[in-house]
DNA sequence: CCAAAAGTGTTTTCCATACACCCATGG
DNA sequence: CCATGGGTGTATGGAAAACACTTTTGG
């Protein structure tokens, strides 16, 4: 195994994967291309593509979500690893391992991406169909990720835009983990959090209707939140599993290696209406 | 990029490293073989090698764990994705993508392997020297995740015996975190948390000396902690760190995508006394 | 004036901390 | 009998959940 060879191994491609999340209309929604080509073509797959040879795969992603959202500063954009996925048999065609990335935009993203010939559309992630690929699972995966480091991370402001209030920030909270929160509790708990959220000088703005106008906050410093903010209990071991947050779909399946054994509860949209 | 071609790309390799830790003798020890080819020859690495054509790298990562560990039996134990390090660079001998896994060791494994040419030995993580290639960045992301998923997660277990006392159990979390942790606190918070460990129907043991005979624990079937069992205040986010935990060796560098902005503390052994 | 949303205050309950203390064993 | 480690009990402080209440806007 210390012998190199270029020669030694079936030639691997190298591929990412992206899982891109917004919040908007009050809804999870996901970034999703259709397939033209023959495996699995007609089916929703996640946006992606090859890892070049100059490239690491960290640049590829942000490549790729920059082509894919047909934005033109991704820079700012939160970008993470997520895993890596490499079953042999997961590409028909050839060995393809790919490294998955989670991306999340604040609301007001172009809706489709421009630099591709295959579209790009924003879909409510509930509801889904299967998707080609392993891709169901991996934006399964990417989903319980985003809604656990909700949980002990500043990531919610990363749905947001740059100047923000607190009911929005909330509303990313009560989007992704399919609850409510009580208001003046989540007030206080992100504002005692020192480095989560800073007030912006400038004045109070409207809610776009009614309501008292709302003071503007900006993402902080910090990263983790200590101690956490926590969500009822997600991961039901076994019995005694009242659901409540949308166990979406449940597409190209297999089981989790870490399994918090609390599966599907389709409760959100039954069927799936899905480009209304 | 929806073009496959086989020979549109350069060939990529694909490996995996493992970051293998274990509780022994109250510290915190790691699996590193001592390299015999030049790019890094005599220099410390992750044991680890390709992916071969048939097989995942889930499937490499534990196929490489028991020729290096030299266990005959390694399906119980705790293998787990860390990540996936792709920097152009970071093997100048070719692009050499690799997927990281973390492996958990109780601690009575065969002290070096046998399968393999390059011995691998234990080696206390703290006061490690520099490593090969992009090993130290890799074993310090390791590190931190133990640390972290200690805190939420049934992890610790994977560190025990099939039975242990609660004495272990805490010695495991103190070793970790490097942090004294009250006895009944953490005995009652354990045992609270249903599904963490479960008594034998076995009697009382012996701790090797004197002290009142411990109870016998299993792990039990749940991998979540709710609530989880926080430790002081890891990530200082920016300004009056008061840092705490054992900052260890901070070998090859780079600075993390992710940034949890408390980078280093050097407190441990300020210098790198390594290979004494 | 009413509805709706922001923001403040208060009470209650629970949990984590910090101890004090007893039990069982080896020397 | 004393040191050592396992195990139990208990008081206290602080934070979180629950909810009543005021403020400020648009219709």
């Amino acid at each position: 195994m210390e012998g190199y060879d270029k020669h030694a191994f079936e030639p691997f491609a190298v591929t990412v994967d992206l899982a891109v999340f917004t919040v908007r209309a009050g809804a999870l929604q996901v970034l999703l291309i259709e397939r033209g080509q023959e495996p699995y073509a007609g089916c929703r797959a996640l946006p992606g593509g090859f890892v070049l040879p100059a490239e690491s795969a960290e640049t590829a992603a942000r490549r790729e979500l920059a082509e894919e959202t047909g934005l033109a500063d991704v820079s700012g954009l939160h970008l993470e690893q997520l895993r890596t996925y490499s079953e042999p048999e997961r590409d028909p065609r050839m060995r393809v391992v790919s490294v998955a990335y989670t991306a999340l935009l604040p609301d007001p993203p172009e809706p489709r991406g421009g630099g591709d010939a295959a579209s790009a559309h924003w879909l409510p992630y509930d509801g889904l169909g299967p998707l080609a690929f392993d891709h169901g699972r991996i934006l399964a995966d990417a989903r319980e990720r985003i809604g656990a480091k909700l949980e002990y991370t500043c990531l919610a402001t990363a749905f947001c835009p740059p100047e923000f209030t607190l009911g929005e920030l909330q509303q990313v909270y009560e989007t992704v983990w399919g609850a409510a929160l009580d208001r003046p509790n989540f007030r206080r708990k992100v504002l005692a959090t020192a480095g989560f959220v800073e007030p912006v000088p400038g004045a109070a703005r409207l809610t776009g209707g009614r309501g008292k106008p709302a003071a503007l906050y900006r993402a902080g410093a910090a990263t983790g939140l200590h101690p956490p903010l926590l969500r009822a209990a997600p991961p039901a071991p076994g019995p005694a599993g009242p659901q409540d947050s949308p166990g979406p779909q449940d597409p190209a399946a297999s089981s989790p290696s870490v399994s918090t054994a609390a599966s599907a509860s389709a409760l959100s949209s039954s069927s799936k209406g899905p480009s209304s």
